[in-house]
DNA sequence: TCTGGGGTCCTAGGACCC
DNA sequence: TCTGGGGTCCTAGGACCC
């Protein structure tokens, strides 16, 4: 039986990590953690070395300090970290038109799409071990895990299974086989409630899974979990390879060091991201038509309200001004404690249609507030862990730490191996930041996603 | 000193329409 | 006073992914 597709799936290891790495000599072979640096942060990226010791994406950062003290804590560097992205993506882009990016450091590529013939076993070997030396010479050194297979499913499982720094191909005729002894949490779609859930019903493997009746998933999980994990168990998947996606709603949130008790402090906070997504909602050129307000409390309970309006609209005022209107409905939960707030838009049009537009306007007379100019975002320290900066005298280099006036430096390039350390004052003339920049063709405003 | 940020899709109930 | 379905839009919440 002939196989519908052939998919390419290329993960870069530990990417954010090792963009870090390449780029600071002293901290290769070296556990270095990229991710919030803030009381409440978490981690983005363990290198290999960080693994170690137990880290982890997404564990808290203070566990993540406990349990490996002795790692780099970085910020992160996002303009890095796009322009080493697109360098992949180019590669990919030579293999094949469809390649669907889903995030800076991951992509899947259709290979039928791009003229490829020979699908042998060896073939699809060699390919792979190709791209993977071309993204390394393409990013000055990245290593990717690339994993083919007859679908999106077994081309993801086999670059997992590859991880780090290898190829695996799982060839057609194989699937079924192959995941039966896996667990549940492998299969995508699962995640920590499903795979709970799916315990109860004793289903711990895919195998189980095949065993489970219909009814009971259905009940468990509904419809459509259901009926999609009840194909991917015998490895079905048909999900294509898709080039375009098309971006369905914009947001932006921010948890506070502190919970916030006082609804007056959000309103600048609210004002603020209405600035920033309005500004990501206009440089994209749509419009948007809802409007939501997210609160996560204290408790961690997560409450949300949105407003449709007749009409779409780009203006930070109007967004901050619906925005206010449901803080407002929101404003009993206030006191129990604030801990994040995020603004979204979504239900996006082409054109404005400003005339329909009257509910929020009518009401916003008296919600009017005032933008203030900069809301400190975050921490607002000037250098941050990680950052790159140059010296007039010193050259080129990156943050090691800072405070109490003080900057500390190591000066050193992805070229020059491990340099020397100074420390300078945060206010010394010569000293300037020296951030990557985003590589200038990028239009649309990419999400920064955290690297596997 | 517990637990980020940016997204996608699904569900379920109510309004409204035919 | 009874009793229908189906379809779409909107809202709120939740699971999942990277």
């Amino acid at each position: 039986m002939r196989p519908r597709a052939f998919v390419l799936h290329l993960d870069l290891d530990a990417f954010f990590a090792a963009v870090e790495q390449r780029d600071k000599p002293s901290l290769r072979g070296k556990p270095v953690v990229v991710g919030g640096l803030g009381p409440r942060g978490v981690v983005s990226t363990a290198s290999y070395e960080a693994r170690v010791f137990g880290l982890r994406s997404a564990m808290p950062m203070h566990q993540a300090r406990r349990l490996c003290p002795n790692a780099a804590f970085l910020a992160g560097r996002f303009g890095a970290y796009r322009t080493a992205s697109r360098a992949v993506m180019r590669v990919l882009g030579g293999l094949s038109p469809l390649v669907e990016p889903l995030s800076l450091d991951e992509a899947y590529v259709d290979l039928e799409a791009g003229g490829q013939t020979d699908f042998s076993h060896q073939a699809l070997i060699e390919l792979a071990q190709a791209v993977r030396a071309q993204v390394k010479a393409a990013t000055n050194g990245l290593t990717a895990s690339v994993g083919v297979g007859s679908s999106k499913f077994m081309a993801k499982l086999a670059s997992e299974q590859a991880k780090p720094d290898g190829v695996v191909v799982i060839d057609p005729g194989q699937e079924v086989d192959r995941i039966a002894s896996l667990p549940v949490r492998a299969v995508p779609g699962v995640g920590p409630m499903t795979a709970e859930r799916l315990q109860r019903l004793g289903v711990k493997t895919v195998a189980d899974l095949r065993q489970a009746l219909p009814g009971e998933l259905r009940r468990e999980l509904g419809p459509a979990v259901a009926k999609m994990l009840a194909r991917l168990a015998w490895a079905e998947d048909d999900r294509p390879v898709s080039a375009e996606r098309v971006v369905k709603s914009i947001s932006v949130e921010d948890t506070f060091a502190q919970d916030h008790f006082d609804p007056a402090a959000l309103e600048p906070v609210v004002a603020r991201d209405a600035a920033l997504i309005g500004a990501r909602l206009r440089r994209s050129g749509h419009f948007a038509r809802t409007i939501t307000l997210k609160l996560k409390l204290a408790d961690f309970a997560s409450h949300s309200r949105s407003r449709t309006l007749l009409g779409a609209v780009d203006s930070d005022e109007t967004i901050a001004q619906v925005a206010l209107d449901l803080l407002r409905d929101q404003a009993h939960l206030v006191a129990r404690g604030v801990r994040l707030l995020g603004v979204g838009l979504s239900g996006f049009t082409a054109a404005a249609q400003e005339a329909l537009f009257e509910v929020a306007s009518a009401r916003s007379d008296e919600t009017r507030v005032e933008f203030p100019a900069t809301v400190a975002r975050g921490r607002s320290e000037h250098y941050r862990p990680g950052d790159d900066v140059t010296h007039q005298d010193f050259g080129p280099g990156w943050v090691w730490g800072s405070g109490l006036g003080r900057v500390t430096v190591r000066f050193e390039t992805a070229a020059s191996g491990p340099g020397p350390i100074r420390t300078l004052p945060a206010d010394d003339p010569k000293l300037r930041p020296n951030p990557v920049l985003p590589p200038p063709d990028e239009e649309e405003d990419e999400a920064e996603v955290e690297a596997g």
